[in-house]
DNA sequence: GGTCCAATTCAACGAGTGTTGAATTGTGGG
DNA sequence: CCCACAATTCAACACTCGTTGAATTGGACC
């Protein structure tokens, strides 16, 4: 590539080569490098190979593009979580359980950018943008409770078991599972990267399964490989 | 004298009467409510009624800054924990456990700066920042992990259990609970903020020890309010 | 009173930020 | 062929950031 310092005369050369699913693309990744805060619009242009002012024609502003990628992600996983938490669903709580955190898992696992962002926006209390994470995170929260309350009127999970904060055990413990988990423990213990994720998630719901069952030597489910 | 628009004519009037440890508290105060990227040596400045420059007298740079910071903060923890895990203490493990937790609980709980810090910053994994915090933790989490396996060499805790693992979920839950449940728990349940954080330890430790004793109907300790 | 020194401030640098308005391009229809 | 229009770029604005070098202050010591 001989490309020569030129400051690139050309000025208008493609027709419609980028298109908005490209420029939201490009913004997980950043985020996911950055974080919320730190990621800059110059950098999403940058690798959707666009120029910034290119992002303000197909959305408002930043918190407009952060919005836009939350409700591409978001629904799907809440369509999933919603099915796993049907009435009719009679399997043994402890099945179900493991399968809402495999959907999780699931359909976090290939996303590191929006598990930053929750994970770092909404802790900022009063500030702007976690807002409208709390709004998409709320009914995936009640799904996951649903199933909870299920299982302590069919008796098979402790009848003083206080389901939202039980929820919020589990849904919050897998998120560091996939983020903290490889980074950390590898240095510690003698395992690869790869298998820390599996490990932890299987060491995480047995724990959490004695925690919650009424009668904790019930049989588990064969925990299934999490990415099967 | 009539005092025009000047732009801030004086010059230098105050003998010593900024010192290093208030640039210290007002660091921690802003990066408790912006976060450590985010925050400024402006605003620091401003919190300590300085100006910015000073700081770099007294600190090499805004990292150094921050790096003292911890020096401060976790030494007087790590203490605790190794009294805690003094293998001489015979008392159950539920009620070292529980002591371990009420220990980061009220080393912690006045400084949201630290976790702000130790959330946001220790799972960008190849970054300058992540070292030292990871520095600082490690022997904090190892002092955990002693008291865990100290437990199942005396066989009140299961023989299958991952010290580290459990170590892990033990000492980030609480951190979550100090900041994520009060922010998030009061607009779903009928629950005041401050006894969001009480519940939530105790629910949690409820949950964690069923989980990791061999026998989950052992006696609990009365689980004193974490504050006294 | 003069001198030295630590503490503190001022003013600026260069870089990066979100954002905007005007200009430029390619394309399809009349 | 030209015109309308959507897509894209350029160039700039006003701002904030971390950092630095030179200037200024106040007190201690002689």
């Amino acid at each position: 590539m001989t490309a020569l310092p030129s400051p690139r005369p050309s000025r208008g050369p493609k027709p419609t080569k980028v298109d908005p699913d490209q420029i939201l693309d490009a913004a997980q990744t950043v985020f996911a490098e950055s974080g919320l805060q730190a990621a800059s619009l110059r950098a999403i242009a940058r690798r959707a190979g666009c120029d910034p002012a290119l992002i303000y024609y197909h959305f408002d502003s930043k918190e407009a593009l952060f919005k836009a990628l939350l409700e591409r992600r978001f629904p799907p996983l809440l369509l999933e979580l919603k099915r796993l938490a049907d009435p009719a669903d009679l399997r043994p709580a402890s099945a179900r359980l493991w399968d809402v955190l495999r959907a999780y898992h699931g359909h976090l696992k290939d996303d590191p950018g929006i598990r930053s962002l929750i994970r770092g926006e909404i802790v900022r209390g009063a500030e702007g943008l976690s807002e409208p994470i709390e709004a998409q995170l709320r009914p995936i929260v009640m799904a996951v409770r649903d199933v909870l309350q299920q299982g302590i009127a069919r008796q098979e999970l402790r009848p003083d078991l206080q389901p939202l904060l039980a929820t919020f055990f589990l849904v919050r413990m897998q998120l560091e599972i996939l983020d903290l988990l490889p980074a950390v423990l590898p240095r510690l213990m003698h395992l690869s990267p790869e298998a820390t994720v599996v490990t932890g998630m299987r060491a995480w719901f047995d724990l959490f399964w004695r925690g919650v069952a009424l009668d904790p030597s019930a049989p588990l489910p064969i925990l299934p490989d999490p990415a099967a």
